[in-house]
DNA sequence: TGATAATAGGTGTGGTATGCAACAATTGCT
DNA sequence: AGCAATTGTTGCATACCACACCTATTATCA
């Protein structure tokens, strides 16, 4: 692979955290959430009723961390646990109504934004968004293959 | 903008975060520099000699942050604070040659790392790293429409 | 020229995020 | 019953960051 284009893929991709970063803080803090939970709310509306573990591994966090975030959001009344009926290690995390409606909020500001971002591309959208998913697909499996299990 | 199409996105700019950050926690702190102290590292290497005021905003961090990474950076040997000539309000902060010498560990690490990722695509790489800069370059346009002075 | 504003950078402080290690509760296996 | 594995929690330490405020220097302008 030309050096030339990975160091340029490499500049992009750092531009792009940091701008996220500056991003993020802005809007989604604005809803009345931290940047960790929402992205903890949007990954429990993503994946329905998911297990603590299954979140942590989702955002790629210590199950520690996710405790912690989970039960922020319990506090605020966004999230709920409810015991597995089945394994009672288990909690099942899901939305309340207010966290319906939050994620509803967060996900109307962002879809603007990035519907806006992604009107000023100067090409196809669907076909940017097909190579982002496409580099996002292949990080997974490079992660994959260097950390099988974590 | 099809909304089907920025819920796709966003689910794979999510994804992006959570694995870059996880990435990143694994590779850049085996050279021995934290997370923070490696972007740093990698912008005065790509700006040259910046000003730490150039630098906070290339990195999108407030001036009280950049400080305190540089001032780290110095302490381990791997900057250089300069006074500008003309100006002697603003230091110019340069690598080191034990500085240069990490850059370039780091470098030879991701280039490896990314230039492997680039290698699992199953499109065309410069494609995908040119769709990928229009998205980043898009962001900046509206992060300048949105915010013009910070 | 002398006062004031603007700019670059540093320090004090507090808060968020996170991982690791150690722990309790539960389940599964033998 | 006994032991290992799994799920989640808590204690602790650290990285990271922003805001407010401070000092030194430079620019502006009446």
């Amino acid at each position: 692979m030309d050096t030339q284009i990975v160091r340029e893929f490499r500049k992009n991709l750092r531009r792009l955290e940091q701008l996220m970063g500056a991003q993020l803080k802005e809007d989604t803090s604005c809803h009345g959430v931290t940047v960790a939970q929402c992205h903890c709310l949007l990954a429990v509306e993503q994946l329905g009723r998911p297990s603590q573990n299954e979140l942590a591994e989702q955002l790629c966090l210590d199950k520690s961390s996710l405790s912690r975030t989970v039960e922020g959001l319990v506090q605020i009344g966004l999230l709920e646990r409810t015991i597995d009926k089945r394994d009672h290690r288990v909690y099942r995390v899901l939305l309340t109504e207010q966290g319906v409606k939050t994620c509803c909020t967060i996900n109307a500001a962002n879809d603007g934004l990035f519907g806006r971002l992604l009107d000023r591309l100067p090409m196809a959208a669907e076909n940017v968004v097909g190579a982002f998913a496409a580099i996002v697909q292949a990080m997974e499996e490079v992660r994959d293959e260097n950390g099988p299990r974590r």
